[in-house]
DNA sequence: GAGACGTGGGT
DNA sequence: TACCCAAGTCT
């Protein structure tokens, strides 16, 4: 750890800050649905499906998703398609594949339960540094660091931390000084109130440091400058794709497509299209060859129905949407036939359910 | 280490 | 409007 950082642990009071922050959580904590009990699998399912996901996203699906896969046993059995139908609408669809694998070689390696060992966790596909300090600390109440974005907010700016929190190297340090001011007595609530604090009072903008239950220990505070941290720097802006739909239907059957196991939206269901270029050829037209050479349907394309943005992380589908009739399938391929009510038991992108709600109200 | 990987909400 | 963000992980 930095020298400075070191120095200035040296002058921190420790026991009042974890007593401050303490008596704070218990008596402000919100009331959630992964807090009923400590379920290390209940917390694990959770810690996923928090991740980069607001806590008002995920309670609902937290329900729902308990509620079908109660226990370790019931996520292992289920078949993928369901769990990520159970996701749907959640993101990050790698994380339901991850944490159903995961789950699965836990019922086998380690007999269904949740392993309690650091070396063990890291191993479970979805379950990084932050994930493994969670489990082992809400789950298992063991004094180990979950640094997330909102630890290294809180503590930049109680430290005043100048490290810059978009490098993945700057994590180590927060969980050094975790190291250091976790209480050994209550680490699992230390962790979560470290958390709440970020999410409730020090917020990325304009923090309500008048609230705060720890302002006396904060250097930030005290210096004005809480506006300031954390440093970020900025991400870079993200790349345009046009892309041309077609909603396809032939008698009561409607043309869908399972995307590649591996990249965006593995392993969902969409309608089938193609990226486009600007060129001499219309999108229609692109479309139509597209359809006729990748899946052997031969079809007829009507005008534009209208359009749909999906806007990524990292890059932005502008969707033209098509509705069209099926001349002729005989060679088709990599396309399943399915009926309107059939349709719920696959899991789609918002961008593609969008798409099908256009459908439905233009017909 | 940088970029891929979703979605919805806040300013 | 156009960003930025929210309990990260994988490649």
């Amino acid at each position: 750890m930095e020298e400075i950082l070191q120095k200035q642990l040296m002058h921190f009071q420790k026991e009042t800050f974890q007593r401050d922050l303490l008596e704070w959580y218990r008596r402000e904590k919100r009331d959630l649905p992964w807090r009923k009990d400590q379920d290390p699998y209940k917390v694990w399912v959770s810690e996923i499906m928090l991740q980069q996901t607001r806590v008002d996203t995920v309670k609902p699906f937290f329900n729902q998703f308990i509620k079908k896969f109660p226990t370790i046993e019931a996520l292992a059995e289920a078949d993928e398609e369901e769990v990520l139908k159970a996701w749907e609408g959640l993101g990050y669809y790698s994380r339901a594949r991850n944490l159903h694998s995961a789950v699965k070689e836990v019922k086998e390696t380690y007999g269904g339960k949740v392993p309690d060992d650091p070396k063990q966790l890291e191993k479970l596909k979805g379950i990084g540094p932050y994930t493994k300090g969670a489990i082992l600390s809400i789950a298992y109440n063991l004094p180990e660091p979950a640094v997330d974005g909102n630890v290294m907010r809180v503590v930049s700016r109680i430290l005043t931390i100048w490290e810059d929190i978009a490098k993945p190297k700057t994590r180590k340090i927060f969980e050094s000084v975790i190291r250091e001011i976790i209480s050994k007595e209550h680490p699992s609530d230390f962790n979560q109130a470290l958390m709440e604090l970020g999410a409730l009072v020090c917020t990325p903008t304009s923090p309500s440091c008048l609230l705060c239950p720890v302002r006396k220990h904060c250097a930030a505070y005290h210096e004005g400058v809480e506006e300031e941290l954390p440093v970020k720097t900025k991400t870079k802006a993200h790349r345009q794709v046009q892309i041309a739909a077609a909603v396809l239907k032939k008698d009561d059957f409607y043309y869908i497509h399972k995307r590649p196991s591996q990249g965006l939206l593995a392993n969902l269901w969409e309608f089938p299209n193609c990226e486009t270029k600007r060129g001499n050829l219309s999108q229609k037209k692109q479309l139509e060859q597209f359809l006729q050479q990748e899946y052997g349907i031969e079809s007829t394309i009507g005008d534009l129905a209208g359009t749909i943005q999906h806007v990524f992380s990292h890059l932005t589908w502008n969707i033209s949407v098509f509705f069209g009739h099926v001349k002729n399938d005989t060679e088709m391929k990599e396309i399943n036939k399915v009926t309107k009510d059939e349709m719920n038991q696959y899991a789609f992108p918002v961008s593609h359910q969008k798409i099908f709600s256009l459908y439905q109200e233009q017909s």
